[in-house]
DNA sequence: GTCTATACTCTGATAGAC
DNA sequence: GTCTATCAGAGTATAGAC
């Protein structure tokens, strides 16, 4: 109610009120989405966990599938981040652990998203195939060439470099997505991730020092 | 079509027909479920992989549940028989290495199964917790202290154990359960699987090697 | 913007003919 | 044993009151 006529057009752009609900919607469609997969997921609990009502999620979003694909959409580039930042000028083997931690830290600190990724691979990846093929084989031909370059000159140890990215994902994501296991097989009174940090530190510095 | 009267009784066992339709049910819902998770799969989607009618899957089985779970029940023994033969008399190394490669023929051969776990893991696992905490956690400790010892002998290099195993998951199930990505990534002209066993090779054999 | 009510489709499961 | 027909409930989505 605004006391003071500010010549404000009406908003055409999203209120606050809306960014904050859109924001919830997609909080709560993620933990349901990374739970159960696209076709596994409903509405209804998406609803539930975000607290608005089923026919207000559709006010905000057209459909169940533009939600997922929103998810998926933001989570790509989070999901690339770390790699980009991988700097052939760099020393090779901090460059590659430091990698490594980083996207382990998204394991700790995402979960949830990693499971969501998880999830569309899984089902062949329908929705994300086109960039794979694209944006990621592109970003990963360019690193790992750049992993190439450092093993010609003798700087680390030679391995096959996609295979060595592909290391670095499946060590890291287990320790999101196969939690439970993690959790189970350990018992309480581990630190799962305060332990992955320490052991994969080991194994890339053995598996990659000339 | 017995010419002889043979005294067999009237079958009370599954005649070889039975057998056959639960198998090929139990293979299309592994199918469906690997991909979809439980909730996510359909009865109309196993049904139409299947061959068979609806009302004839649940006329084998009571209900999806049931499907669900008679696929997990016997996923578990295939999936803890390779660990079980670790051996403590062999050589350390080679009996990592051999676990190792014998986990990811089961990816190759057997990427369904993976990918069947995986969900199972992503959902939390609420079918699986208990074995998880129960008959895996125990293989797993006992073997954990095995490596635990060969590691006090010297006989490999120092690594957390239990964390050694989840890498050898971690690296092996990768294979399967990111098939697409793994695909998309190294384009045509590559052999996922036999890269994979040369890379897992050199990665187990640095990092153990004393 | 948010709700109740509801349309319409899909899904798991059953009944009953053959 | 297998089919067609069908039910009850859950699922996505929309209409319309407020």
């Amino acid at each position: 109610m605004p006391l003071l006529n500010d010549r404000r057009p009406a908003a055409r752009q999203p209120t606050r009120i809306q960014k904050r609900n859109r924001q919830t919607i997609l909080d709560a469609a993620l933990e349901v989405f990374s739970q159960h997969g696209f076709r596994g997921a409903t509405l209804d609990q998406i609803a539930e966990v975000s607290g608005l009502s089923k026919p207000n999620l559709l006010y905000y979003f057209a459909s169940k599938e533009e939600i997922h694909v929103t998810l998926l959409d933001t989570l790509l580039d989070a999901w690339l981040a770390p790699l980009r930042r991988l700097d052939p000028a760099g020393d090779p083997l901090s460059e590659i652990l430091s990698y490594m931690r980083r996207k382990l830290g998204l394991s700790r600190d995402y979960p949830r998203e990693s499971r969501l990724f998880a999830n569309e691979m899984l089902q062949g990846a329908p929705r994300m195939m086109e960039t794979l093929r694209g944006n990621l084989k592109t970003l990963v031909d360019d690193k790992a060439s750049v992993i190439a370059q450092w093993i010609a000159e003798g700087r680390i140890a030679a391995v096959h470099p996609h295979h060595l990215i592909f290391s670095i994902w499946s060590l890291t994501q287990h320790y999101a997505d196969f939690d439970v296991q993690v959790r189970a097989v350990l018992g309480p009174d581990h630190d799962p991730y305060a332990e992955a940090d320490a052991f994969l530190d080991t194994l890339f510095r053995r598996l990659l020092t000339p």
